[in-house]
DNA sequence: TTGATTTATTGGAACGTTCCATTTATAGCG
DNA sequence: CGCTATAAATGGAACGTTCCAATAAATCAA
């Protein structure tokens, strides 16, 4: 069965007694051939043991069926939804995405895509890791491959980019913290090097404005984007001479970070200090306290870049309109009342 | 800057002022050629905006520096963090992994491993889809790529495989429930298509059996593997005439059903009814109550299943011995001990 | 029958590399 | 100087496909 060296085609043509081109039409499953041979040739390549060289193929063909997925953090399950989103709508159009994981370094994301774009891919998905250079997706630009940005942006780039509305999200969420009757406020998690970080910061920031919540009471505290981040936020808070009563964080890392900082406190999330994450992913509906945080509709998101993707290869662009996905907001128990106000509303 | 055609080595060239062979050589750093002309050839390669094609390449050289892994459930942050742990080596190593979901499914799985193959994957690690036909790798073999599984192994295959001491494991969590004072114990969630799933709950009964749990105190509810599934199995066992008190649980995501499923009847996971994970991802740590769990180190054995996967690709084996990784019981809080016992000794 | 048309099949050049066998230039030695 | 040894650069064949143009075989119209 097996064959010492690999097979090729003309292996399978002389096996089966015809020419490499009729296999090959075989292979493209070309109406062209009689049916009879082409279940010969499909035998023959059974019995051989074949595999097709696609590295050879794209020398001729120019046009690969594989699309590159450069993601950021594989361990945050919000970009493992994201990808899986992708997945879907690509296994449907036949391509295949491979993932690779940047870790958030700039330097295995330089890597990564060298790779990628030797193996002849038709397109990019990224998600840039923190920190990366303006100029990092120039050369791939010039050479005219596809590419979109999914979840973050760069400064000043043309590069099309997907992204939850996350200004209006933040609004929504601070705005419901205003009507929970909190007046003195916090920002947790994040750091200025991220567009993300002042989109949602924004959105903070002018829902106070609108709802008269004065500078004085608004306490903003940078932080990593994880866990750890959080703890670290709620701490440096409530060593505040007047510290807030609620925040609004980051992502929902940084809300289960900030609740766990509670709870080692002896004080629970909800009644004690109202919380609210960013992104809802799956595990924020099974904490304990349930996290209120804001939808971002992951999935929908990875969908609708492989489709911006896959219109761009085809229609052999580089340009692509940005898509803004719609947010809601998401009222679980982190987020109760201010306990010395009497306001609290229903939402 | 930017030329229409994608630029080739005889570009750079012509660039130049040399021959591809120059060209070729300096791309590979060869120490054949003269400094100088390095350098020349090196601007050139920048000037035209060139991206080497490994494909035409491989044509010739037949051995690439990716290889592919190929993982059932990216969704589930265990096996992210063994794809990390495995980018670590491959990273150090120049070889470059590309990561391919299956969700589960051994049509996407076929489908997967088929484009990875076409592609001239060096090597394959592989956490196979539940419901693998043993024949799926077959035709892999026969052409001679290598393949390790990680977690997971096949029912008789001669595939290595890289996975964690899953007996020893469960009874390690066994006799801890024990030794707290349960004596009615119950296995949670898997199910018997999958090796693993006999590993662990093979561990439990021996466990049961060496310190004197008799068969009709020990409670076995197969479920899905994960939180749902979790949930489910609690429901089952507690409408039981005499319920157990305890329950090593398939995975952690199972163990997380059941603590949800015991809140919302308002039982506390340690204080009402032990749980006990395997796995130990690392929200294990940050629950609430902290979930006691079988410690596996899955950065480890995917560091672990990259380098066999080297030292295959070097040698040109298929073959390689198997690996079986040592596990550790970590305790937290949620194994307290049974509080109609008067045992509760310490670990 | 002949020529035109359709249907199946085929040879060969091209794709962008690598690498062997050569060639050319440079240096070393007596 | 001539000769060999070393260093640097090069041409050409090969790798496994695709696809165009060409051929061969079968069918049809007149």
């Amino acid at each position: 069965m097996a064959s010492r060296a690999k097979a090729t085609i003309l292996d399978i043509a002389r096996e089966a007694g015809v020419s490499k081109s009729t296999v090959s039409l075989v292979l493209q499953g070309s109406g062209l051939i009689r049916p009879e041979t082409a279940t010969k040739v499909r035998k023959a390549i059974e019995d051989v043991g074949y595999v097709y060289n696609r590295g050879a193929a794209n020398l001729r063909k120019a046009h690969s069926n594989v699309i590159g997925m450069v993601i950021n953090d594989l361990t945050n399950p919000f970009f493992a939804e994201l990808a899986v989103g992708m997945e879907r709508v690509f296994q449907a159009a036949g391509v295949v995405p491979f993932i690779a994981n940047t870790a958030e370094n700039p330097v295995r994301q330089e890597e990564v895509l060298k790779s990628l774009m030797e193996q002849g891919v038709a397109g990019l998905i990224v998600s840039p890791a923190r920190g990366t250079t303006p100029g990092a997706f120039r050369r791939i630009e010039t050479v005219g491959v596809p590419i979109v940005f999914a979840m973050r942006r760069l400064p000043d780039s043309r590069i099309p980019v997907i992204t939850p509305d996350n200004h209006r999200g933040a609004v929504l969420a601070t705005e419901h913290l205003i009507r929970k009757g909190h007046r003195r406020l916090a920002f947790f998690g994040g750091s200025s090097d991220l567009v993300v970080y002042h989109e949602r910061l924004g959105g903070f920031l002018e829902a106070c404005e609108t709802l008269g919540i004065p500078a004085s009471d608004r306490l903003i505290v940078e932080g990593e984007t994880g866990r750890k981040g959080g703890m670290a936020c709620l701490e440096t808070a409530l060593a505040a001479a007047e510290p807030p009563t609620a925040a609004l964080c980051f992502n929902d890392a940084v809300a289960f970070g900030v609740m766990l900082a509670l709870r080692k406190r002896g004080l629970e999330a909800g009644a004690d200090f109202a919380v609210v994450g960013f992104d809802d992913v799956a595990e924020a509906e099974h904490y304990s306290p349930a996290l209120t945080s804001v939808a971002v509709d992951t999935a929908g998101l990875g969908e609708r870049a492989a489709h911006v993707m896959l219109k761009m290869i085809q229609s052999r662009t580089t340009r692509a309109e940005d898509h803004i996905g719609a947010v809601s907001l998401v009222v679980r128990e982190s987020s109760g009342p201010d306990r010395n106000s009497q306001v609290g509303d229903a939402a």
